[in-house]
DNA sequence: CCAGTTAAGATAGCATTACTATCAAATAAG
DNA sequence: CTTATTTGATAGTAATGCTATCTTAACTGG
């Protein structure tokens, strides 16, 4: 069988953890602590007596436990993407695109079986609640010259085009489609735990009504 | 003189700082050295060497850094708030107080001397790097029980307010100023470090362009 | 003015974290 | 079969994030 396989930037990691099984191990048990513990509270020690292996071998991996989610979120952009383009690949105008892209941005992620070391779900709770964590550093102009964010600026650079092709007046493009990815994590995150804060309510409809929202707002503002 | 005194919430601190010496001296300094060093650098120790204290010493005032971080960041909520106050209750209809508003939550802040020990400057800068690792850990529910952001809330409540007065039948006030609000922030860092996300430029100029963005996606929303 | 409370400084200590380094065993590749 | 590579095992270290205790300084009420 074909296994679809990402390329991500290789300053991400040491060595490559979807070509070993130790890596992909790493990748498998780091998501699930990283979900259940908080990134705050992950460790690589914890991280190594959860796959019976050592430190010193997660190391060999990754630089340090900010690498590995900076690692974990790439991963996640490229895989958004990929779904994107599978969702709007077949539709003919940039409005059906658009629209079609922020159903996928918005959507509760299913289980993807296309990778199996990597639970999707679980990923997608840690982008919701750890992914400004990747770039509000001190080192973040650093990390942004070895490419560690070329992820999201690649999806964001994508969206915006169609947005100036339905409207090439319009100035601010990137700012819009970074606020609407953005937007809808921290939502999320609001309605799980600072409801104040939003109108979605934590039901099953949550991401239907994200999806009006973030329409509505891309849609207006652009026309 | 009749100093202004913001009256916080007090489980943001064990011993209030605004009343003591020792106390302002750690609110100044440790925006100063949040400022330069970045939160995740910034220690009790450090900060005690530099107001020549101790370590024991900071720890009566703060249980820990982080609650230090959402002290400030309460303040600056509550300043921010007080500003759009000032801007805004001479204005007669809710469309000129959103506009105003989005005027003083876009603009550069300058400094305020009505309070001598704190660098409104500095901590406008703090907010823009630090403001989303006050409220994504794993305390956040509990944090939020005892009414840690209620700064945040607040002010998003009053703008909210503005909005359902504009447009009732509007299903996201909420939704919609706290990403205003966030979005505030996240640009002007993007524009700073990692600017093919955003299309503001890194110039004098970029306030007023972030303000017209926030103005019409805000406008054109509810319309 | 003295007694008593409170704030601050001084110092010590401790478990955990975030690494780095070294050496040996296992295994895969030529 | 020998050699390079990967992993495991173990040790160690500086810094972090506290906690605890003791003393001195200051200020407060009677």
């Amino acid at each position: 069988m074909a296994t679809l396989y990402f390329r991500l930037n290789p300053h991400l990691y040491l060595r490559d953890p979807q070509q070993t099984e130790l890596g992909q191990k790493i990748i498998s048990a780091s998501v699930r602590l990283i979900d259940t513990l908080g990134f705050e509270q992950f460790t690589f020690k914890k991280l190594a007596e959860d796959i019976d292996s050592t430190e010193a071998s997660v190391y060999r991996y990754f630089e340090n436990k900010h690498r590995l989610l900076q690692y974990l979120v790439g991963w996640y952009w490229t895989w958004l993407e990929y779904r994107i383009d599978l969702f709007t690949s077949s539709l003919p105008s940039p409005q059906e695109k658009l629209k079609a892209c922020i159903k996928v941005v918005a959507s509760e992620k299913k289980f993807d079986d296309t990778f199996e070391f990597m639970d999707e779900e679980a990923l997608h709770r840690i982008v919701v609640s750890e992914l400004d964590k990747t770039y509000l550093t001190k080192q973040v102009d650093s990390d942004n010259r070895e490419g560690l964010f070329g992820g999201f600026k690649l999806l964001c650079k994508k969206i915006s085009a169609w947005v100036s092709e339905i409207n090439p007046g319009y100035a601010y493009p990137h700012t819009l489609v970074s606020t609407i990815l953005l937007t809808a994590k921290h939502q999320i995150f609001f309605a799980e735990h600072l409801p104040s804060l939003t109108d979605l309510n934590n039901t099953t409809t949550r991401h239907q009504q994200l999806e009006t929202f973030l329409e509505s707002l891309l849609i207006k503002t652009i026309t």
